[in-house]
DNA sequence: TTGAAAGCGCTAACAT
DNA sequence: ATGTTAGCGCTTTCAA
C-alpha cells in the first residue's frame, strides 16, 4: 500500500461527495456533525490512509501544541529526568516537546530561543545556562506573551513562574547533618553566585551553622563552577591547607566525587578525617566508595510540575502568575558522612 | 519594545514599498535581488523585529528542517549522549530535533511514529523499543519515502540504513579478556534474542570461547531483560548454583552492577572468586567498587554517525542506501576482572 | 531585478 | 447538519 501522494481532507471530501469543512469538523469530533457522517469520514480516512498535516493546522490556528525546552545539557541525569517528567505529562495532554541544549553557553541559549520561537512553540520551559549573564534573549518570548516557566536554575530578573527545589532547606539539612555528626570545621564549596540555587544552598548552610553556634570561617567557603576538574582544585585547596576542614558540603555531587577521588589518592580517610555531603543524588553517588551522603532532588518531579504550570498558563490563559513552586528535598545518609 | 502583533514579510514590504516576494527573496539571499534591496530589507526586518514563521514556510515548501528521534528512554546515559551527538550535528546543519521516548513499549513507539509523521519531520532516527515485536508502524515512514536510520537496537526486517557498534567484537574481546585472566567457567547473561546487538554480543562471546577451546556450558548462558531487578535473579541463579562460574560477562553494565551488589552482599569476592565484565561503560561503572571492567561504546559517536547518514539521505536525495555502519568498541580494564 | 498571483492543507466565520 | 469562502505567512512560477 505505497502512498507517496499525501492524502488530504479534500480527498476524503471528494470520495464522499461532501465538503472539506465537514470532513475537518468530523475528524475533530465537532458536535454539530451527525454520527453517521463522522463514521463515514473516519472510515474513509482510514481507508485512504489519511494522516493529518499538523503544519497546516498549526499555521491556521497559530497554535502548535508544542512546548519548547531549553536545558544546559541532556546528559546530566537531573536534566534528563526532568525531561522525562516534562515529556510524559506533555504527551498525555497532547503536546509535543522540542528540546534544545544550551551547553551552558549564553550564545547557544540565545540560538535555542530563536529556534523555538521560529517553530512557534506554545510555551517554553527553561533552565538557564551557567555561563549566561544576560537574559535579554528571553524577551523574545515575554514580549510576545509566550508563556515561559523556569526550573532549577532560575534568575530573579526574569519575571515568570518558577519551579525549584528547596535549596535553602537542602543546604540547611546538609549542614545540620554534619554538625550532628560532631563536625566543627565545616567547609562549603558553593556554585556561581548569580544563580539562586547556589545562593540558597549557601544561605541554608550558613543558617544551620549559626543556629548551632558553629564558627563560620570565610576561608572554608569557596566558590566554584562545580565541574569535576574544578572539584579537584577545591579538594586540594581545602585538604592541603594548614588547618583542613573536618567536613565538606559540596555544591553538587560531581564536586563531592572529585573530593572523594582526591582524598582516596592522598590516603585521607572519609568520613573519619573529613566527612563529605553532596547535592543531587546523581545515580553514581550510591555506588561510590564510600557511598555519598547527598541531598536528593527529583528532576522528574520538577519537570512534571513545571509542565503543569506551563500547560495551565497555555490552556487556561491564566496569564503569567509568577508563582514560584518549591519542591521538597531530603537527605540521603550514606557512608561518606557516617562518623560514630 | 512590546511586539504583540507579529511582523510578517508583508509589513516589511509595505514599509519599503516593495512586494512581498521581493522581501522573501531578499531574506533568503536569492541571487536575483540587488545587494541594495537586500540590505534595505534586512535592515527593516531588524528594525521591525521580524522573526520568520517557520510554520508557513514549512507548509509551503513541505520540508520542515526537522528530524525526529525515537529512543527508549532519555535518562539512560548511552541514549542521552546519542542525542547530544544527534543534536549537535543537526543544529549545525540547520535542523531541529524532536525527541520522543518509547519507554521500551511497542504502543508508545507507535504513538511516537504518528506524532513525528504529523509534524512532517524530514527524517527519523530511531532505536527500537525492547518490548516491540512488531515493527509495522515504521511503514508510515518507509511507505512515504521518509528517510529512516536506526541505531544501536536495529532489526533486520526493516530495510534501512543502520548504525551500530561492533557488538560481536565487544563480546569477543570481553570473553577473550576473561580467558586471558585464566577463567575457565565463563557465564554470559545475554539480552533479548530478537535484537541484533544481543545476538552479536553472544556470538562474539561464543567465538572467543571456541577459539580458545573453552567448554561452552549451556547452563552458563542465560537470557535476561537486563534490568537491575532481573540482574539480581541472574546473579542468584549463577552464583548459588552447585558449580558456579568463575567469570560472568554481563550483557550490560546494569546487570553487571546487580552482580557486584549481590556478590558484595553474599561476601563473594570479585574478581578472585568471580570476575565480572559489563557492556557500555555507563558513568557509574568507573566508580563501582570494585570498578567495573566493561566494553565502551560511544553514544555520542553513534548519534553523530546516524545523523550524518540521515542528513545525507535527506539533502542529497541519495535514496536509502541501506548501509550498515559499524563503529569500534574497546575494552576498559578495571578491577572487577583484575585477577593475577 | 522585481511584482502579481496562486496555493501549501487546514480551520472558522458566516451562511444556509 | 452541512457548505462557501477566505485566509494563516510564506514561496514560487510566470510575467514584465
Amino acid at each position: 500500500m505505497k502512498n507517496e501522494n499525501n492524502v488530504t481532507i479534500h480527498d476524503i471530501a471528494k470520495a464522499l461527495n461532501i465538503s472539506g469543512s465537514t470532513v475537518s469538523r468530523a475528524l475533530n469530533n465537532n458536535a454539530r456533525i451527525s454520527e453517521k457522517t463522522k463514521k463515514a469520514v473516519k472510515d474513509m480516512a482510514k481507508q485512504l490512509g489519511y494522516q493529518p498535516n499538523a503544519l497546516a493546522s498549526n499555521l491556521r490556528t497559530s497554535c502548535t501544541n508544542t512546548i519548547g525546552v531549553i536545558i544546559p545539557r541532556i546528559s546530566r541525569y537531573f536534566f534528563s529526568s526532568a525531561i522525562t517528567g516534562i515529556e510524559e505529562l506533555a504527551r498525555e495532554k497532547g503536546f509535543n516537546v522540542i528540546i534544545c541544549q544550551s551547553n551552558d553557553l549564553e550564545e547557544r541559549e540565545s540560538d535555542c530561543v530563536q529556534t523555538l520561537f521560529a517553530s512557534r512553540v506554545d510555551g517554553v520551559i527553561s533552565s538557564v545556562a551557567l555561563k549566561a549573564e544576560n537574559y535579554d534573549h528571553y524577551k523574545t518570548f515575554t514580549n510576545r506573551n509566550i508563556p515561559l516557566v523556569f526550573f532549577d536554575r532560575v534568575v530573579d530578573e526574569l519575571e515568570t513562574s518558577k519551579v525549584v527545589v528547596d535549596d535553602f532547606k537542602g543546604g540547611f539539612i546538609a549542614a545540620e547533618h554534619l554538625i550532628s555528626k560532631g563536625c566543627k570545621r565545616i567547609a562549603h564549596i558553593s556554585g556561581p553566585q548569580h544563580l539562586n540555587i547556589y545562593i540558597n544552598r549557601l544561605q541554608g548552610f550558613l543558617k544551620a551553622m549559626r543556629k548551632h553556634h558553629i564558627d563560620i570561617n570565610e576561608e572554608l567557603i569557596i566558590e566554584s563552577p562545580l565541574t569535576r576538574e574544578d572539584g579537584l582544585r577545591c579538594a586540594k585547596t581545602l585538604l592541603e591547607s594548614d588547618n583542613p576542614p573536618d567536613a565538606i558540603f559540596a555544591g553538587n555531587d560531581t564536586t563531592a566525587l572529585s573530593i572523594i577521588l582526591y582524598a582516596k589518592e592522598k590516603g585521607i580517610k572519609i568520613p573519619e578525617e573529613v566527612a563529605v555531603v553532596g547535592f543531587s543524588n546523581e545515580p553514581f553517588s550510591e555506588f561510590l566508595s564510600p557511598s555519598l551522603t547527598t541531598v536528593e532532588q527529583s528532576g522528574f518531579d520538577v519537570g512534571t510540575k513545571a509542565t503543569e504550570l506551563l500547560l495551565d498558563i497555555i490552556q487556561n490563559k491564566t496569564g503569567n502568575k509568577q508563582e514560584t513552586i518549591v519542591l521538597p528535598v531530603n537527605l540521603i545518609e550514606r557512608e561518606s558522612s557516617d562518623k560514630k
